[in-house]
DNA sequence: CGTCGGATTGAAGATACTCAACATGAGTGG
DNA sequence: CCACTCATGTTGAGTATCTTCAATCCGACG
């Protein structure tokens, strides 16, 4: 099985032989196994372990006193649940998984390492984290912007491109396992105007979900639909070393944002079917 | 002048005097201003200086193609706007000036060195990159599951204490650059809303906002309408170690987060009243 | 076949939005 | 010094989106 961090991290820089091997070789860790609704991590909890996705969907949750919850992030393979340990004196939101999830666990000090020793990987790692951080400020534009159907579609638009660079697509379809209740927790919307929303979205021919698996019909309407700009997911690095990205043609990056692209951008192909804009 | 970057990271760790210093030079770089409204940094800009805010307000801002905007952040003296600079190829979003503002403009190699030199520095520097995230998430949170009246009352409390920290405050006044509307931009609500919603906060005895400034009448009562909990402000470390962090006396850690701390906690104090849950 | 989690549907109601008018107050220029 | 302007704040009325609370349906699984 392949390494969904290397590949997730691969599309910041190409690394060195003994690189993807130090990578690999994380995959040698433990590895722990959490069915589905149970906590990964604890709110208040000290972790030594560094938890790395490797499959299944997890989320950074909070639970309010009125016992409502919300999603921060959901967390598919490759991401890691918390970095944040080595400086911060425990996590301050829970990780739960919301389908069967498995970690690896890598332990801190192996993690230190490695975020020591090789400069490429120190900043292929920089850039998750940044990247992560993106992907924050992009759904609270989501909750604060945009209405049900657009924050719907924009997440749906998230999660293909970030489950295709982690080889995890056939063609437009993708892992879904939320229900509509968990779907409602990282919308902030309720689980009934969830269903309607999705009623819309299948009856308007732009997805099909059902069992568990998201196929995308119509990826240029959704995007049109969800207002999705691409460029806070940052994959332009390697579009423009790699032209091969994810096997599809497509330019990434709209028109506009051309400028912001030092170099020669002609080649530009990436993961979001052929845009126009 | 104090350097609100030191008592910032002060929150975190204590400091050799020469990292202090070292902290301290980086006031000696030029310093630029911007007119309330104007632009930082544009989305798309490639910068090769980090700005570090001084004085004044500024926001991390998406404009939307329907000409909405969204704050995902507010930057006070003593925040980075673009740590991003080192990794990424250019800033995903805008920055723009809410009042008068004036950055310090650090040569990025400059911060390159502070960043590799000083473990200590470097760890607060993570700290405060970790913090920054936690405050993302709190915002989703924000605007997914509380309602007007919470959302305005949390980043009321939120403002108090990182004001606070870099000794902005008096008592519990700090300074309120951003117009109504622009507490819409960052709430995710209309303009008019904000007025409503204020408006009660008024008359509830809660706070006090006139002529740029305000004044939290009752943090409890606000913190408590709020259900604000300061943990993920992360603070704690140097509540353990400096029991008079900010001079007034209060249990910024609910009891029931006690645990998350491996020692005493006797002597805890912190920015944000007295607490009693 | 019955149960259970999840999905779906209906109807009523609330929070927050839209649009539009009006008030206030600081600054500007005649 | 007053008239004007402009940005900001305030108020009202009608409306939309989304919520709430049910009830019902469906499919997987024992």
């Amino acid at each position: 099985v392949a390494n969904p961090l290397t590949m997730k991290l691969e599309q910041f820089t190409a690394f060195s032989q003994e690189e993807r091997q130090r990578l690999d070789q994380l995959l040698t860790y433990p590895i722990r196994t959490f069915k589905r609704g149970e906590t990964i991590i604890r709110e208040g909890q000290k972790v030594d372990n560094v938890h790395l996705v490797h499959t299944g969907l997890a989320a950074r949750s909070k639970s309010l006193a009125d016992g409502s919850r919300q999603f921060m992030a959901l967390l598919i393979p490759g991401d890691l649940c918390d970095v944040e340990v080595f400086i911060l004196e425990a996590m301050d939101h829970d990780i739960v998984a919301v389908s069967d999830t498995s970690c690896v666990l890598i332990p801190a000090k192996v993690m230190e390492e490695l975020l020591t020793q090789s400069t490429s990987l120190t900043k292929a790692m920089w850039w998750s984290t940044m990247t992560d951080s993106a992907i924050l400020r992009e759904w609270i534009v989501d909750h604060g912007s945009r209405d049900a159907t657009e924050r719907l579609a924009h997440l749906f638009c998230e999660m293909l491109i970030r489950y295709r660079v982690v080889g995890e697509t056939t063609d437009d379809s993708f892992p879904f396992p939320l229900t509509q209740e968990e779907l409602a927790d990282a919308t902030g919307m309720t689980p009934v105007h969830v269903n309607r929303v999705l009623q819309h979205l299948r009856t308007e021919g732009l997805i099909d979900l059902k069992g568990r698996s998201m196929t995308i019909l119509d990826p240029d309407a959704l995007k049109r639909v969800a207002k999705f700009e691409a460029v806070y997911l940052h994959l332009i690095r390697t579009a423009r070393r790699d032209p091969e990205v994810s096997g599809r043609a497509g330019d990434l990056v709209p028109a506009s944002h051309k400028g912001m692209l030092s170099g020669a951008l002609d080649k530009v192909k990436a993961s979001f079917g052929n845009s126009q804009d």
